[in-house]
DNA sequence: GGGCTACGTGGGAAATCGTGGGAAAAAGCG
DNA sequence: CGCTTTTTCCCACGATTTCCCACGTAGCCC
């Protein structure tokens, strides 16, 4: 399984292209050559990268929506709109569409600073200011604790199997 | 499996012809050749294009109506009028029909901006104001968490096999 | 501490892509 | 049957993209 880590800040040029790391390639070794799939994070104003190995699992799920139900339908095109295959040119960057700059912050055709971060078997790319507040900020008056709790329930093994009495 | 990804933003000129990305040529490759049908989408004011392989997958599931079943008959109808098979021309454009058009509020005879994503299976053709309402828009007051829920439910294969009591 | 390797950054040239227009063929009409 | 209109096919130019090379820097090893 993969497990990437490390946050990295790095920078995009002119042209869209995201320097990316070199110890993040040297994680993704294996899997680099067949590609990487950016698109939009649905919930958050930044991208979402994942190894095409890793994209394939969502496209084999997505494959099992029918074609016949509107919110299948629906929250395929939410969720993989935009997605996007891109590989690593030849001095180690990632070539990011433009379209997809502007959900992280990120203004196409001018330079900036992001930070990269490795999150298991996913990357994110954040613009820099707005990493600095989403996501290091605002630790003041949020509450972790409570928000961790919430999550031991929902991934307890104990709990989840077959268990359709929550909501 | 087919995987067609990516957003790309296009012009139809006045001839109602759609310049086709491409990078999604590239990913039609081996299916192109068979050429491609375009139809209304059944929910939403845009088009869907789906490889000619894949449309004989939708081909056979309308095989299975009843000959017999009044409302069969009628769903058939609805979802295959006007449904066109196209063939990309020599520099790479699609001659969308000037009836389909119109469905995706894309008028005919004159140039316009439109958007084509690559959705998993087939290709979705939206007109750029409708694309950005629509499909980026409306993400503040959209409860993306009890969609994918819903759906998650409907697909999950422990629940799903067989299960016909739910609906 | 010095040299070397590797990484990040920028820019430029070549190939490719998109767009428009026009000519030829087909279809429709008088 | 010939003329007009529409459709289809093809070519050419401008813009964009993609690929590649070269330089400055930073980190690492000796």
């Amino acid at each position: 399984m993969l497990n990437l880590l490390g946050e990295y800040h790095c920078r995009i040029d002119a042209k869209g292209r995201v320097s990316f790391p070199a110890k993040l390639r040297k994680q993704l070794d294996r899997v680099l050559h067949d590609g990487l799939v950016v698109n939009r994070d649905i919930f958050e104003g930044c991208l979402v990268i994942y190894p095409k190995p890793e994209w394939d699992k969502v496209n084999a799920e997505m494959s099992r929506l029918s074609r016949y139900d509107r919110s299948h339908q629906l929250f395929q095109r939410k969720f993989m709109k935009g997605a996007t295959l891109v590989e690593v040119d030849g001095s180690g960057r990632l070539l990011v569409p433009a379209a997809l700059l502007g959900h992280a912050g990120l203004e196409a055709g001018k330079a900036g600073d992001c930070v990269v971060t490795g999150l298991g078997e996913k990357i994110e790319v954040w613009s820099k200011p707005r990493f600095e507040q989403q996501v290091l900020g605002g630790e003041d008056d949020f509450d972790f604790g409570a928000l961790a709790e919430k999550v031991r329930q929902d991934i307890d093994p104990a709990r989840n199997p077959n268990d359709s009495s929550r909501n």
